[in-house]
DNA sequence: TCAAGATTTAGAATAATTCTAAATTATGTC
DNA sequence: GACATAATTTAGAATTATTCTAAATCTTGA
């Protein structure tokens, strides 16, 4: 670790040799263009942005980051249709709205303790993923016309 | 319809034309497929299976009949990790416990009405798509050794 | 029987993700 | 502080997953 970043003391540096990574400035730029933006980004759409501020970045990388950055509980990753995986900075237990309309990705705080559902015996549980499909109140709209 | 078809009278292809799709010998095949095995097969999966008993049909038409069997309510696709989604036959309301380890997904029938999380002011709901990440029994006791 | 529309096919094209090997960077040890 | 070791990054290739295309085939209703 450098003398900024011992200076800095973040949580974030910590966060990650806590889980068995080290910092490095490609992480804390993925890491800050996802959490810039309250929205549901692919792979590919953090890489255009983190772009911006490091172009000399690479595709692997931001993967290889953000996997560092999941498996750290930094960022999480979600999937909702077929194809590229997204991405969501909101680390509140929540739970995904999806309209298979318009593709628009609503969160909603999830108010009861999910862990009362029953599970098969033996099974650790790490996280829930609860995502729900159906159409926004926009697309509804516009379908029923 | 042909005759055979229109004799077994069979609730598969008026579901399929109750979703404005033909019945054609290709999604039944797909169908059996699916159905025949309680697993939660990808799309290349399918295909090979499906190959088995009908070696001419192609990639593309497994997508088109599997889009048509989801779309009708026959089978159910499922997102667990990055990469190749999967399909489910198990139509019953129930979640996937996925052990991230080895792969293995589990069925849970869901014993709660899930229509009680509050949702988006206006969104349709369609379906539910609840999965639970973990370690399954054998590999939870694998990972403390 | 014919026209229109749906479906299938092979294969190409695209999109998403992972892999590879070399270069770079950081860490702990003496 | 120099060195060995391990982690990380990089560009680009490779692989995997999915969609598209255009022609052929099949089905349906007039």
């Amino acid at each position: 670790m450098n003398a900024v970043e011992k200076k800095l003391g973040n949580e974030f540096s910590e966060r990650l040799n806590t889980g068995g990574f080290r910092f490095t400035p490609q992480r804390q730029h993925v890491y800050d263009v996802v959490m810039q933006k309250r929205d549901h980004p692919t792979a590919e759409e953090i890489f255009i942005r983190t772009k911006r501020t490091m172009p000399e970045i690479s595709h692997a990388t931001v993967y290889n980051c953000l996997d560092a950055l999941v498996k750290c509980r930094l960022v999480r990753q979600v999937q909702l249709e077929r194809g590229a995986t997204r991405f969501c900075p909101n680390m509140a237990e929540h739970c995904h709205y999806f309209c298979d309309a318009c593709g628009e990705v609503f969160d909603v705080a999830l108010p009861t303790d999910s862990t009362i559902m029953p599970r098969p015996k033996g099974f650790k549980v790490d996280h829930y993923d609860i995502a729900v499909h159906g159409l926004c109140a926009e697309c509804a709209g516009k379908s029923k016309k």
